[in-house]
RNA sequence: GGGCGAUUAGCUCAGUUGGCUAGAGCACCAGCUCGACACGCUGGGGGUCAAAGGUUCAAGUCCUUUAUCGCCCACCA
């Protein structure tokens, strides 16, 4: 396209589709274990299947994108594997919800084939639908090793863990309390209750001595029902009201059954109620955790559908509600309910059925932590895996100390099956001699009888003969399971790959810190299990966006931002910059949300803070159209820094810092600082000043060629330095400059490259840093500053031409002398005079700078009045930083115990303040 | 209850091992169609750095306490 012609507005759309596809097409997003490169990897977080990425995976991908780009660019062999989450409970419930929505079915009235049949349709609208928006955001993944996890590889994978586990006798089953929904007949996750306070009833009954009837014990409690379950009484073992009871029994009432006194300082709070609590370890956590303590027996009242079993005596087969009635009217007609009263209670409730959760005995499977939570936690402790920020090291060494075992079992239908069958009849005989000599079939006697059968192909019912059926475990596991291997299941795990040999361990993992412990820490503890190896060096962990008044971002709330909105508002570089430029180390990012109006009538969540992304990347274009128009005609020729006039070194000094600072600071996570850096670079050093420096310069084709060397230089340095950021607006630009400027002998180091996604990161020679010519520039701006200022302030018409003087002497007029032309035409200046002044013209303004005196004559447009008001101002300033400086310095504790380096610093500036108050005082004596 | 973090300009945030008159973007005010860009240019106003103590020659930065807010974990018989 003639660069006449490239519009003056960007237009990101275009560009996105253009150069993804040519990204794509050119195969630049596929690692090669063959190559002899290094290698640095990054697996995806993998997005769940529930639904559409909300903003927080626009961040993540942007930090990872980020980091490929920029590894691709420094030469390595770079893997970034996509894929996405099967999220078991969420996922079938959001599928279930549906069904009943629109079909009014339940899981039970399609049965178990067909859920999982139609969760996988809703997984494959889903994933589809998250691979299309990453791709939207310019996401440089190897597509072709896309992954999910439930996929043929990370099954086999989940499969031969969970047998190691249980051949290492890390894996066993036990009592478990979880969350059971009654009305579904489901065990629920924690996140999916919630509470609501309940105005109850708080009854206290009397427990009667199994020595003497006449004595006994009061308990206070919000569900007498659950009394019938009772295994314990327990008090404080420091309350003397109760204490002499420690170790004998009661009775417990309506049961006749003889039930221990018992000392637990951790459940009791003796100023609490009657400081006596029934403890009931099958329906109450903290009396579960007590059970365990005390080895109590633990008596299941529950049938499933939430009506009492046999272990309730006479109240077997009724409801719960109906029981609790009954048990109060009994204990009332017993003479041992001692007292009702008023009692508000918190009562969880699940949140697909609304209906009260009951704490539930069942049978769980649990991987055992001791042994495997120390090797996590030592890889962090020894620094084999460090987390950034290293706060949150805390809260992983923390969750991993407590070592509780993990419960992996959940009855649920959509997820990895568990590979256990039991069998209720065989003997270990049986087992052996069928399965004898098989390295993928393990056994083991259950806690209860029967066998425990697992293996990593599936069993058939009659695989032992007819006599003895085989029945699988219907639970399936934790999500987490399977994601705790995704570093080396993706890579090709248990199969020894060359991707596993090359990728893994993987570089880093980027994630938010609420899933530190769920996920990067199984991560840790089963990638060291299987590969001997930690996953990943680096974990960084980035904020959690909020709205404007830090509330999480949630669909029911209403204050979510859709990505794909922002890209279609403003395009995909405007949401990756403002992301970047956000992702500083504070643990919440906040994102004030206001609603727009699209072209197309819908109305979307946006944010104020895109404001910044959205106006740079139009910047950054249009400083390139300018290139390209003074770049047409080109001649590339060698140019030798050292020889280049002062503004040149000075932007290219400037360049080969940003580029220093910016590698730096991606090296160290700090993407905010990165992206604010080159934004500034771009905008104020280059934009603001050198193109200004150089517009004269490109008029004159004696000085023409090697301003456009320089220009050309720095405009390929700022493509490739914004790439990882904003790929595409760069893409654009690295294209354009590659028709008008072949890059050969260009003021740059870097051989050509047809895409700037393959372009090497630039290094640039030490040479180039050049701290005379940025002092030198710096006196220009200075002092151009304050003649834009004196213009502004007084008001001049635009057009009025002035003819400054600044007056100054030895090197700081020298180095003024050498920008003369420079702060002329940047001040509209038609005339300046550098140098000692000879006549004090009688009207103009002034500002007396360190050291140079800036006077702009304005022959009859001087209000004397203002002029001395000013003056005055500006020596009232001067005194008193005067004040600030001398009191430091006649400080004897200062001048002796500050750095030598900051005394001399002060007293140059003492020196400078008092030559300004001198000047300004002789100013003011002549007005 | 335990842990982590935040509190700096109207808003969103920087401020690295203590050391210039505390910075940026947005918003605000004034002036600009000057040959890349009005998604722009130039200039400007605006802050008792949450509060109180302390350490230090020197505190936004370190320590203690308090207040408010957020997150995570545990929990209210």
């Amino acid at each position: 396209m003639p660069i006449a012609d490239l519009p003056k507005q960007y237009d990101p759309r275009e560009a996105q589709d253009r150069w993804y596809r040519l990204w794509v097409d050119k195969g630049y997003f596929h690692a090669d274990p063959a190559s002899d490169k290094p290698a640095y990897t990054i697996v995806i977080p993998p997005p769940n299947v529930t639904g559409a990425l909300h903003l927080g995976h626009a961040l993540n991908n942007t930090i990872q994108d980020i980091l490929i780009r920029w590894k691709r660019m420094q030469g390595f062999d770079v893997l970034w594997m996509p894929g996405t989450d099967h999220a078991g409970i969420a996922t079938q419930a959001v599928v279930e919800r549906r069904i009943h929505e629109v079909e009014k079915k339940t899981r039970h009235d399609l049965g178990r084939d067909a859920l999982v049949e139609r969760i996988w349709e809703w997984k494959d609208e889903y994933e589809k639908r998250i691979l299309s928006q990453l791709r939207m955001m310019g996401c440089s993944c190897d597509w072709d090793r896309t992954r999910f996890t439930l996929d043929e590889g990370c099954s086999l994978a989940v499969r031969l863990t969970f047998f190691k586990l249980f051949q290492a006798d890390q894996i066993y089953r036990g009592k478990r309390l979880v969350n059971w929904d009654a009305h579904l007949r489901t065990a629920v996750a924690d996140d999916e209750i919630y509470y609501e306070d309940v105005q109850g009833q708080l009854w206290t009954i009397r427990y009667p001595s199994a020595d003497d009837p006449e004595k006994g014990l009061l308990v206070a409690t919000t569900r007498p029902e659950t009394m019938l379950g009772d295994t314990a009484v327990a008090v404080h073992p420091d309350d003397e009201r109760w204490n002499s009871l420690i170790g004998r029994e009661v009775v417990l009432p309506l049961t006749g059954r003889k039930i221990p006194v018992i000392a637990d300082p951790i459940l009791v709070d003796p100023a609490f109620g009657t400081g006596c609590v029934k403890v009931t370890p099958a329906h109450d956590p903290n009396d579960y955790q007590t059970g365990l303590r005390h080895r109590l027996p633990m008596i299941n009242l529950l049938n499933p559908d939430g009506t009492f079993n046999e272990n309730a005596g006479k109240y077997a087969g009724l409801d719960r509600k109906v029981v609790r009635k009954q048990v109060v009217a009994d204990l009332e007609a017993a003479g041992l309910l001692v007292k009702t009263e008023a009692y508000n209670t918190r009562v969880n409730y699940s949140d697909r059925s609304k209906t009260p959760i009951e704490p539930y005995l069942s049978d769980q499977w649990f991987v055992r932590m001791d042994s495997l939570a120390q090797q996590a936690i030592d890889a962090v402790a020894d620094g084999r895996v460090r987390i950034h920020p290293d706060r949150y090291a805390k809260s992983y060494l923390d969750w991993l100390g407590e070592k509780r075992d993990w419960c992996i079992s959940r009855q649920l239908w959509w997820g990895h099956r568990i590979p256990i069958w039991t069998c209720d009849t065989c003997t270990e005989a049986d087992l052996a001699r069928v399965f004898a000599g098989r390295d993928d079939v393990v056994w083991r006697a259950g806690e209860m009888g029967g066998m425990l059968i697992c293996s990593t192909v599936d069993l058939a019912e009659d695989a032992l003969g007819p006599e003895h059926r085989l029945v699988r475990d219907p639970d399936v596991l934790d999500t987490w399971f399977s994601s705790a291997l995704w570093p080396h299941s993706t890579l090709g795990w248990p199969e020894r790959t060359p991707e596993l040999a090359k990728y893994y361990p993987t570089s880093v993992l980027s994630t938010a810190r609420d899933i530190i412990t769920l996920w990067v820490a199984r991560m840790v503890m089963f990638g060291t299990f299987n590969m001997n190896d930690v996953p990943f060096r680096d974990v960084f962990i980035h904020p959690v966006i909020q709205d404007g008044q830090g509330r999480r971002m949630s669909k029911s709330l209403g204050n979510g931002i859709d990505p794909v909105d922002i890209i279609e508002l403003h395009g995909a570089d405007t949401l990756r910059f403002a992301l970047a430029a956000a992702a500083t180390e504070t643990q919440d990012l906040r994102m004030p949300v206001e609603s727009q109006k699209l072209p197309d009538g819908r109305v979307v969540n946006t944010s104020e803070k895109f404001e910044q992304g959205r106006t740079f990347p139009n910047k950054l274009w249009n400083a390139a159209r300018f290139a390209l128009m003074n770049l047409e005609g080109f001649e590339p020729t060698t140019v030798d820094v050292s020889t280049l006039p002062v503004e040149d070194r000075w932007i290219l000094s400037l360049l080969a810092s940003t580029a220093a600072e910016t590698t730096r600071e991606l090296e160290a996570f700090q993407f905010a600082e990165a992206a604010k850096r080159l934004r500034d670079f771009t905008w104020n050093d280059f934009c603001d000043w050198y193109v200004e420096f150089i517009k004269t310069r490109l008029r004159d084709p004696a000085t023409k060629p090697t301003a456009q060397a320089v220009l050309a230089a720095v405009l390929d340095g700022i493509c490739r330095l914004l790439h990882p950021i904003i790929p595409f607006v760069t893409e654009s630009i690295w294209q354009a400059l590659g028709e008008v400027a072949p890059r050969r002998g260009l003021v740059s180091i870097e051989p050509a490259a047809e895409s700037v996604c393959v372009a090497p990161w630039p290094i640039y020679p030490g040479a180039w840093s050049s701290a005379d010519s940025e002092r030198i520039v710096g006196q220009w701006q200075e002092k151009v500053a304050a003649i834009r200022n004196l213009r502004a302030e007084r008001q001049l018409p635009n057009h009025a031409k002035i003819a400054p003087i600044l007056v100054a002497e030895g090197e700081v007029a020298e180095m003024l002398e050498l920008g003369n032309a420079f702060i002329r035409s940047l001040t509209g200046a038609s005339s300046l005079q550098i140098g000692p002044l000879d006549v004090r013209p009688s009207e103009a303004a002034v500002t007396v700078l360190a050291d140079c005196e800036v006077i702009v004559p304005l022959e009859g447009l001087v209000d004397k009045e203002a002029e001395i008001a000013r003056r005055r101002k500006s020596l009232a300033d001067v005194e008193k930083q005067l004040a600030a400086v001398e009191s430091k310095l006649a400080n004897p504790s200062f001048t002796e115990r500050a750095p030598a380096e900051l005394v001399d610093q002060q007293r140059s500036k003492r020196d400078e303040l008092l030559h300004q108050r001198e000047s300004l005082r002789q100013l003011l004596g002549e007005a």
